[in-house]
DNA sequence: TAGCCGTGGTA
DNA sequence: TTACCAAGGCT
């Protein structure tokens, strides 16, 4: 099909596609891609993900750091629990698989910060099983193309019987075709400016024979990040990375921030989380 | 289930 | 400048 010939010519070569990362890093190296790709861009990830790595090659060596060590090395990449989420289904992995990351789907859906979209993943882009992978992207390419609409809607649970009825027969062209649609969406049909005059399926978009009609919007907002408690919460964690030891006297810690009330919030919920803890006067990561 | 959770690039 | 957007998942 055209969209499978398009991805074999044109899909852009990142770290996690190359055969030597999957001979180095196996299912752990595309089980911690994933995780990082979670709502941050690709160009973002890359450096993170190679020294990332480079310090924890297998779940065994990522089991055996501290979670300050994990946050820490999370660095700005930001969604900072998924940093503990990782070093938690690390520790899962030893612990129920021997420290092989596991290829059933049912098993990578109870690792810790792993749903419907990285337990797929990793089973497909990995092990080369036959699943059908859903992410924004590939909803929205699904929404233009079948269903005519500019804008897909909110994540469904037809998403992925949808997905899997366009999945051809076999496990490798199945594989193809679920990182085409991603690639479709990620670089041709994109959110604001999708460029149709490139787009190897152009002939059977739905929306574009419509006339790219605006069909509205149902996605849910982002929250406004100024003045949210993400914002402080952020700033906190920033101060401690940056700070001697992980550590700041609690008094000191965004002692110039506007809304005191909100900053403690947000070290109680960082504490609650597990992302920050206090000790001797001081907050700190997580020992 | 709808709200919440970081960060930085882009138009 | 403000708002949108980015390989989601948890509660």
């Amino acid at each position: 099909m055209r969209l499978a010939e398009w991805y074999r010519t044109s899909a852009r070569d990142l770290p996690w596609r190359r055969p030597e990362f999957h001979g180095e890093f196996g299912a752990w190296g595309v089980l911690v891609s994933e995780f990082m790709l979670q709502q941050t861009p690709v160009t973002r990830v890359i450096p993170h993900l190679e020294a990332w790595l480079a310090r924890w090659p297998t779940p065994t060596a990522m089991s055996a750091a501290t979670p300050a060590e994990v946050v820490q090395q999370w660095a700005n990449l930001g969604y900072p629990r998924r940093a503990l989420w990782l070093h938690r289904a690390a520790v899962e992995v030893v612990d129920r698989h021997g420290g092989i990351v596991p290829r059933e789907v049912d098993a990578l859906l109870a690792l810790s910060g792993v749903g419907d979209y990285t337990a797929r993943a990793v089973a497909v882009f990995s092990y080369g099983d036959r699943h059908p992978v859903v992410d924004t992207n590939t909803r929205r390419v699904l929404a233009r193309a079948i269903e005519g609409r500019s804008q897909p809607s909110p994540p469904s649970r037809r998403d992925l019987p949808l997905m899997a009825s366009l999945l051809p027969a076999s496990r490798q062209d199945a594989a193809v075709v679920n990182a085409a649609a991603m690639e479709l969406g990620a670089t041709i049909c994109t959110a604001r400016a999708p460029r149709c005059q490139d787009c190897p399926i152009a002939i059977d978009c739905a929306w574009l024979d419509a006339g790219r009609p605006d069909t509205g919007d149902t996605r849910r907002r982002q929250a406004a990040y100024e003045g949210s408690d993400r914002q402080a919460r952020g700033a906190v964690l920033r101060a401690l990375r940056g700070a001697p030891e992980a550590a700041v006297p609690l008094e000191l810690v965004l002692a110039d921030w506007p809304d005191a009330t909100q900053r403690d919030r947000a070290i109680d919920s960082l504490i609650a989380d597990g992302l920050a803890e206090a000790r001797d006067g001081l907050l700190a990561l997580p020992g």
